[in-house]
DNA sequence: CCTCAACGTTGCGTTGGCGCAAGTTGAATC
DNA sequence: GATTCAACTTGCGCCAACGCAACGTTGAGG
């Protein structure tokens, strides 16, 4: 650790693009850069807040362990996010852990210096309540596809935002680039490890994927995008033709009160 | 509108709370008061992001309808809440709506005003942020229920959490103080209104709700409490006895990959 | 080379809760 | 008081996905 980096690192983050060179300066010097070994963690789930986090290089998760001992995964965060700042300032003690899942290279903050500089420059935390609203609207629509939609669905949903994120393209495809196991897609997608091996396997038969252990290479990205986006109906049989893709019923239906003025049936 | 309200009314809220006089007037000053009769809308799914919310007065919901049609509900604001704020200063169009469940009363500024205000009055934006931090645990939390828990105990924890913060104590319970439907209930916990409709019969039969057209009332909150806790593993049949309540399986198993690098056993 | 542990696969039985459809209740409107 | 519609109830059949169990596979360490 410290060996004076270049302010210019924090140019283009999440946090403090657009800060002049000397609000930058000031905003690294107050910080300390840290390495994270792969499977170290940042911080632990239940540890005091006193710590706001910047990701430099590498890729970190943010899983949380419920106390029936099951994980529920929810982000990864990559180069130039930020990680732990939001809750930071704001709860008493970490929700959930952040773990490297690769070598990392992050900055450190105590939260108390984190919200003097954001007091100095406003803009800090205007661009801080940009991604936690970022996050709201990602997080909500995990729990509206969680609500209404199947597993296979769900996985190929999970798997087509790591790769949009962290994929790096290949000639075979996209291609994860950190270690991913099955249990992690279950933690994922609220699935278990046996239902995405399934699903994967299936996958590959098809050619979409090509996954090996912890490794996973997305071959045709664009069927990979029609699953997750319609999956046509259950497929009641083998060749089964079905008069029309209309949803599936009931959770369709639900449009909740105040429907619109109906929208008149012609 | 305009019947200049005092300033005062803006002590005790989310966003504001720690303002001295002289700021809040400023701040009262530069919205306007609005009222939103019982069902009308704040703003609307995909209208530009161009104001930001306080309730003084009433409940309002926000509701996310998916392209398929189904809704998902996320979150009623109380009094004192703040909404479409975070949302806005990050993002450009509304991704859910916001409806007056009862007649309310709300103060509007624009998102423009609100950004100054922020700015001059950056303890604003870090409230802000830690409300949105608040959020983000409660919609986490909201993601792991989903995956791990069963559907009667997910209607348990979301009639627990109305009853919490919009429950009013009378002889007979909890009663929630405002309209609520089976369909409402399905939307929040990912279900149908005829499983709820089920699981609120069942529950009325023992005694721990009663339930009424658009009504509730929790009779034994501490029931309830532990239905959402809980809920003893499927109950193989009738009086069989389990040999231990060691959760579900597969599922609590996870643990995840990099298990701890063991933390010296001491 | 052997061992061990983590990771992954697969067949089979079970079931929670959905989808459907038909009916009932309650409140508002005419 | 009759009409109407939204909200709610309930029985029945079914299937996606789980839970279990047993078995392969890979790679690291001795």
């Amino acid at each position: 650790m410290a060996f004076a980096p270049d302010p210019s690192l924090l140019r283009h983050t999440e946090l403090f693009e657009g800060l002049d060179d000397a609000a930058l300066a000031e905003v690294l010097s107050r910080g300390q850069v840290r390495r994270l070994v792969q499977g170290a963690r940042a911080f632990a789930q239940g540890d005091p807040c006193d710590t706001c986090h910047l990701l430099l290089h590498g890729r970190v998760k943010l899983v949380q362990v419920r106390n029936d001992g099951s994980a529920s995964f929810f982000r990864y965060i990559g180069p130039g996010e930020t990680f732990g700042t939001v809750v930071a300032l704001s709860g008493a003690t970490f929700p959930w852990e952040a773990a490297a899942v690769v070598d990392c290279v992050q900055v450190v903050w105590s939260t108390a210096t984190m919200r003097e500089l954001m007091a100095r420059h406003p803009i800090i935390a205007l661009r801080c309540i940009a991604a936690a609203g970022a996050w709201v609207v990602e997080l909500q629509t995990r729990v509206g596809e969680l609500c209404g939609e199947r597993v296979e669905q769900r996985i190929a949903r999970a798997l087509a935002r790591i790769a949009r994120c962290a994929g790096r393209r290949t000639a075979a495809g996209v291609e994860i680039d950190f270690p991913l196991t099955r249990q992690e897609l279950a933690d994922m997608t609220g699935s278990t490890l046996h239902t995405v091996s399934r699903t994967l396997a299936a996958w590959d038969a098809r050619g979409v994927t090509e996954s090996s252990r912890r490794h996973i290479v997305v071959r045709q990205p664009h069927a990979l995008m029609a699953l997750a986006e319609d999956l046509p109906p259950p497929r009641p049989a083998d060749g089964g033709e079905l008069v029309g893709a209309q949803g599936r019923g009931d959770r369709a239906r639900s449009a909740s009160t105040h429907a619109l003025p109906a929208p008149a049936p012609v």
